[in-house]
DNA sequence: TATGCTTTGTACGCTATCGTACCGAGCCGC
DNA sequence: GCGGCTCGGTACGATAGCGTACAAAGCATA
């Protein structure tokens, strides 16, 4: 399932600093608790880190890349209820009491990430009040994120969908070009790949992105947000309140 | 905020039974830690028990009534994400280290309940691992919940959402008489009013529900869930893995 | 029984999105 | 430089749902 990295083992006590968002927010004692059964490994695009209803053998902490949560309605429609990255983990919900979900986790950009067993790191979250909170408000934020996904999906047209996710996107990444083609997008939003299209149009003529073969360049983030309407928002500010900052640059490149 | 119901208060340590799912898996150490701050409270219809952002003060173990989460986009308009009764619990969140949520939850059914301070609640979540489990294990669910709506949402037809609100209402219900009015179901669906009728009209015909003023009768159980297509089952089939029965009567009433 | 409010049914034109299909454009390997 | 593949743009009729408006029906109260 996940390819082991050969060149990057971290040696034991390393001063590392993650760049996932929850382990660099860990205190030296929860980090010595997970630090011994973390293990690098490579996250190509489209390996499927969840299957669905099938018990989880390993969590991941991201890295980097990003990850669709994706709900299907057996084989007619698959729609995405959530996205993340190294803001947060596969397989929160060892954390809830359970080992097992009945929604789809794939890599939708790839990426690295460190695993750790299912086992180790339910014994390190009942071990550890400090780690277990961490998790659990990251999950409250994703919750938030799903519920305004619902919202969304409810009541904003798909221009407005389509600028959401891209934002979202760009949160969880480095640079302003977001790799994507229409027909993924439109799997995402649950839409026509020509309302995709279009739609896109729509964002490049308010100059707020770029589009190229296989490729969004974000060039007017403040923009895009706005054109997001008000479903994106509140899972972000969920964030920064109870996790801290989401994106890493603060210094805000897309914004003119 | 709520009223306190002044004929129905429980003398400590009665052997009580709940009708709360919650309450009534509860081990007797966690009774013992919860009953001493329980307290009996009304919950007429519309009540707002819960506030977007603002600290929660109480939690709230439902009896009888139903609860709607509902998400805004700043009064343009408002959209269901979820739905629970006396399988649930207002206030979760509390369970996931945070103390509010950007969403509102009301009253929809007038009911009753139990409710408990929010720190008395912490402190016993704090306190017993078991009782943790059990709250976060019903989070899960509810997560599950909200992105089945999110899915559903996305793309299944009015009709199949109608059908799939009305069977959830059901479960959390006894018997076969649902108090809704199409206005109500056209907000928490997120549709018009019309659209509503002419989808009711549809399962009306069907022969699975009748529909008089303010009011929809289940006639037929297996056939509304079998037009709810496949968003409705798997936050229910996760409920009754994670937790036990959904449904109070497994005498299946409106099965024809 | 009359009055008035709430709820429900229906109509109309409008728009977004659908399903499908086809073609051009960019990209890769040979 | 050529074939083949993926990706993106566009077109077309069909349709579900929209916003609005208005009238009929049910219920409550006077």
């Amino acid at each position: 399932m996940f390819l082991p990295l050969s060149s990057r083992s971290t040696p034991l006590n390393a001063p590392t600093t993650y760049q996932n968002r929850l382990l660099a927010r860990l205190g030296p004692d929860d980090l010595a608790l997970l630090q011994p059964h973390l293990e690098p490994v490579d996250l190509p695009v489209g390996l499927v880190v969840i299957e669905p209803d099938q018990p989880i053998t390993h969590a991941v902490f991201p890295e980097t890349g990003l990850c669709s949560v994706i709900a299907s309605l057996q084989e007619r429609s698959r729609v995405e209820i959530g996205l993340y990255g190294r803001d947060g983990l596969v397989g929160t919900v060892l954390a809830l009491g359970s080992n097992r979900v009945p929604h789809q986790t794939f890599m939708q950009v790839s990426g690295t990430g460190l695993r750790i067993e299912a086992e180790a790191l339910t014994r390190a979250i009942e071990a550890s009040a400090s780690l277990r909170l961490l998790i659990l408000r990251y999950t409250q934020t994703f919750l938030v994120q799903t519920a305004q996904t619902a919202l969304a999906n409810a009541s904003a047209p798909a221009e407005e969908r389509l600028a959401r996710w891209l934002a979202m996107y760009h949160d969880r990444q480095d640079g302003d070009d977001l790799s994507v083609t229409h027909e993924f997008l439109s799997m995402m939003l649950g839409v026509r790949r020509p309302t995709v299209t279009v739609a896109l149009q729509m964002l490049e003529g308010a100059g707020l992105v770029r589009a190229q073969r296989g490729r969004v360049r974000v060039l007017d983030r403040r923009g895009l947000i706005e054109a997001a309407g008000p479903a994106y928002g509140p899972a972000e500010a969920e964030y920064e309140r109870l996790i801290g900052p989401l994106r890493r640059d603060r210094d805000e490149r897309a914004e003119p």
